[in-house]
RNA sequence: GCCGCUGUAGCUCAGUUGGUAGAGCGGCGCUUUCGUAAAGCGUAGGUCUCCGGUUCGAUUCCGGACAGCGGCUCCA
C-alpha cells in the first residue's frame, strides 16, 4: 500500500465512472478525469440532460458490474493525428481539444495556452507526436496513466456529490457536470473519512455560530449581510483590540474615514476598471456626485496622507483603522462569515521612504505571527506574486523589485512559504497567511501587500534631505483580515471553545440553591474587579450569574454546551469554607476566596 | 452569476401516495430548594419560506422568486 497504488487506483475510478456514465448516457461527453485529495472527479457533459445525486446508486450500481467483470486496463499508444479522428469519429469534442492543444503545444494546461499564446509555440518544437490510451472494457480514454492493472483492484469507494465546473476552468466556456468520488484501499479508510466529514460538520461556524449565539443572518436584511449579537460583537471586538494593540506598539495610529465616496477615489486608484461592477452605489439626491460605499480603504487613507505636506523625517506614516467594507459579491459564491458582503477589516497602510520597507514589513511580520501563535493556528505562508495577464498596473522592474524585497522579508524571518503566481493584488505583490477550515478549504486570513502604484496615482510625496521631491511606497496589512472570516476561520479552529481571555462569556458562576445570594455577590465584588493585560490589555472579566430554580446538572449542562470556559459552582459548603468550585476543561478544583482573582489573572 | 441539492414550531427533525400537521428540546405556568452534563406535571407556539398555476381541494404536483448547502468562476 503505498501513494503511488493509491493515485493510480483512484485515477482508475475515475475511468470506471466515466465508464458506467457512458453506458448508462451513451451520448456522454467526456472532459478530463484527475485524482484529488482523498478521490477523484471526472468532468462530463450530458447536453441538456443532468446528473443529479439520485441516479448515483445508479450509477454506482453500474460501477460495480465494472469492477466485479474484471477487466485489465490496457495501454497502447496512437499516432496524434490518428487519435484526433478517434475523437471525431466518437463525438469526444472535449478530448479533440486537448489533443489539439498536445499536437500544437505538448501541453494541455488550459493556464498556459490561455493568455492569448495560442499557436504562438511553434509546431513541432514542444508538440508530441504519439498519445496513450488506456482501455477497460468497451471504454476507451486518452490518457498518460498510470492505472491499476485490473478494474478489480480498486479499492472502496463512494461517490460523493456532483457540481458545475466550467470546461478548464473558464467562466465563458460550456458548464459541465463533475462528479466527484472519493476511494481509499479499504472500506474500513472510507468509512473512518466519511467520519471525519461528519465530525467536521459539528465544528461548521454556521452550526456553532447558531448554537453558541455569535452572529444570524436575516432575508429581510440580505444576504451576506451578517448581523452580531451581543457574543459575537465581544469576539469581533476582543480580537480586533489586539490586532490594534499590535500594530500600536510599533507606531499605528487610529484613523476613521466615511463608508461612502465619490467614484473619482476609485477612478484615480485603479479599482474602478477593476472591480467597477462589484461596487455598492449610492445615489444622492442633493448633488449631481457618484457616490459608492467603500470596498476597501487604502484610497481613503491615501487622502490623509495627502491632506498636508511631509518630510522625509515624518515618514513612515503609519494609520490603523477597523472599518466596514462592501462588496456586491456574487450570490452563489456567499457563504456563512467566509464571504460576506459587508466585511470589517483591521486595516492599516505604512507610508514610507524605500530603505525603510523592510523594517516595516518585519514589524508586521512579527505583528502577524504573534497573533496566530497565541491561538495556536497553523497557517500556511504564500508570496502573491503576478502573473503575465493584464490587469495589473505599474511599471515591471518596480514589480520585480517588491516581489524580491517580500521574499527577503519572508527568508529573513525564517517563515516557511510557497510562492504562487496570479495571486498579486493589482497593486503589489502580497504576503498571504492561509488558514484552515473544518472541512479543509483554504482561507487567507491575514496579509501584508507591498504597492509602488498608487501612492504614484494619488501624485504622494514627501520632501526628501536633499530638498527634491519622492514618491513614498505604502504597504497594506490586514492582521485578521476580514474578521467575518477570521472568526469563522476561529471557531472551527477552536470547535468553540474560544481561549479563556477572548470567551464572550469567560465565566459563568453557577448556584446550588438560593441560599448563597449574599456569597455570590462577593464573588461578583471580585470578579468586577479582575482585568486582565495580556495578550489584550485592559480586558474586562466578563461573567454572569446562573441562579435560576434549576437543578445543578442542568446548568452544568447548559454552561458547557455553551462552552463558557469556566464555571464557578457556588453551595453552602464553598461558601462555610469561603472557597468556590472552580470547573474548567480540564477538570474542577477548590480555590479558595482570596486566591480567585490571581487565579483567572494566570489562566 | 452558473450547475446540482434543500427550505415543516425558536432549535433538531418526523409526516401527508393531494383532503390545511406531529415529537423531543426550548418558552410559559405550577410544584420542587435539589452538589456535578437534562427534576415532575401542565400549557401555548405553525398562512408547512413567499407568489402564481393545475385541481372540487395544494404543505404535498408544476412554474417563478427569496434564502441556505456543495462545487465552478471571482476575491482589492
Amino acid at each position: 500500500m503505498n501513494d503511488e497504488h493509491l493515485h493510480a487506483m483512484r485515477h482508475s475510478l475515475a475511468h470506471i465512472t466515466a465508464a458506467a456514465v457512458q453506458r448508462l448516457w451513451p451520448e456522454a461527453k467526456f472532459g478530463v478525469g484527475p485524482v484529488v485529495d482523498n478521490g477523484f472527479y471526472y468532468d462530463i457533459d450530458l447536453g441538456d440532460k443532468k446528473i443529479s445525486e439520485a441516479n448515483f446508486p445508479k450509477i454506482e450500481k453500474e460501477m460495480r458490474g465494472i469492477i466485479d467483470y474484471g477487466d485489465n486496463f490496457e495501454r497502447s499508444e496512437m499516432a496524434i493525428d490518428e487519435a484526433i479522428a478517434w475523437a471525431q469519429g466518437n463525438n469526444q469534442p472535449y478530448k479533440e481539444e486537448l489533443l489539439n492543444d498536445l499536437k500544437r503545444s505538448g501541453t494541455t494546461i488550459a493556464k498556459d495556452l490561455d493568455v492569448g499564446e495560442l499557436g504562438l509555440a511553434t509546431d513541432g518544437v514542444s508538440a508530441v507526436d504519439s498519445v496513450s490510451f488506456y482501455k477497460n472494457g468497451n471504454f476507451v480514454d486518452l490518457c498518460r496513466g498510470p492505472h491499476v492493472d485490473n478494474t478489480k483492484d480498486v479499492g472502496a469507494f463512494k461517490l460523493l456529490r456532483v457540481a458545475g465546473a466550467y470546461w478548464r476552468g473558464k467562466e465563458t466556456n460550456p458548464q459541465m457536470q463533475r462528479l466527484y468520488g472519493v476511494a481509499f484501499e479499504t472500506q474500513q479508510e472510507l468509512d473512518q473519512y466519511l467520519e471525519r466529514l461528519e465530525q467536521a460538520k459539528l465544528r461548521d461556524h454556521r452550526r456553532l455560530g447558531k448554537e453558541l449565539d455569535l452572529y444570524t443572518i436575516s432575508p429581510l436584511v440580505g444576504a451576506g449581510l451578517p448581523l452580531f449579537t451581543p457574543r459575537g460583537t465581544i469576539l469581533r471586538d476582543v480580537f480586533a483590540q489586539y490586532s490594534n494593540q499590535l500594530r500600536q506598539k510599533f507606531g499605528f495610529e487610529k484613523v476613521w474615514t466615511p463608508h461612502i465616496t465619490k467614484q473619482d477615489l476609485y477612478e484615480k486608484s485603479g479599482h474602478w476598471a477593476k472591480f467597477g461592477d462589484e461596487l455598492f452605489l449610492v445615489t444622492s439626491q442633493e448633488t449631481d456626485d457618484k457616490m459608492a460605499l467603500k470596498p476597501m480603504n487604502c484610497p481613503h487613507h491615501t487622502q490623509i496622507y495627502a491632506s498636508k505636506p511631509r518630510s522625509y523625517r515624518d515618514l513612515p506614516v503609519r494609520y490603523l483603522e477597523t472599518t466596514t467594507d462592501y462588496r456586491d459579491e456574487k450570490t452563489g459564491e456567499l457563504g456563512g462569515l467566509n464571504r460576506v458582503r459587508s466585511l470589517t477589516q483591521d486595516d492599516s497602510h505604512v507610508f514610507c521612504r524605500p530603505d525603510q520597507i523592510k523594517d516595516e514589513i518585519n514589524n508586521l511580520l512579527v505583528s502577524a505571527r504573534e497573533l496566530y501563535a497565541t491561538i495556536d493556528m497553523p497557517l500556511r505562508v504564500r508570496l502573491s506574486y503576478r502573473d503575465d495577464s493584464d490587469g495589473y498596473l505599474g511599471e515591471a522592474d518596480l514589480w520585480a523589485s517588491a516581489q524580491v524585497q517580500l521574499k527577503d522579508a519572508v527568508l529573513a524571518n525564517a517563515i516557511e512559504f510557497f510562492e504562487q503566481e496570479g495571486e498579486a493584488a493589482f497593486y503589489g505583490p502580497k504576503i498571504d497567511f492561509m488558514a484552515t477550515d473544518a472541512i479543509g478549504r483554504e482561507h487567507q486570513v491575514a496579509t501584508i501587500q507591498l504597492d509602488f502604484v498608487q501612492p504614484g496615482r494619488f501624485g504622494l510625496e514627501y520632501t526628501d534631505s536633499e530638498g527634491g521631491l519622492g514618491t513614498p511606497v505604502m504597504i497594506h496589512c490586514a492582521l485578521l483580515g476580514s474578521i467575518e472570516r477570521f472568526l469563522s476561520v476561529l471557531i472551527e479552529h477552536m470547535a468553540g471553545w474560544f481561549p479563556f481571555w477572548s470567551a464572550p462569556e469567560q465565566i459563568r458562576v453557577l448556584t446550588i440553591n438560593d441560599t448563597v445570594g449574599d456569597y455570590v455577590e462577593d464573588i461578583k465584588r471580585i470578579l468586577d474587579g479582575v482585568v486582565l493585560m495580556s495578550p489584550v490589555k485592559y480586558n474586562e472579566i466578563r461573567y454572569m450569574v446562573d441562579d435560576r430554580n434549576e437543578s445543578l446538572g442542568k446548568k452544568i449542562r447548559e454552561a458547557t454546551n455553551f462552552k463558557i470556559p469556566v464555571q464557578l459552582i457556588v453551595g453552602q459548603q464553598d461558601k462555610d469554607n469561603h472557597e468556590v468550585s472552580v470547573r474548567t476543561q480540564a477538570g474542577e478544583e477548590k480555590i479558595s476566596l482570596d486566591a480567585l482573582a490571581d487565579y483567572l489573572k494566570a489562566i
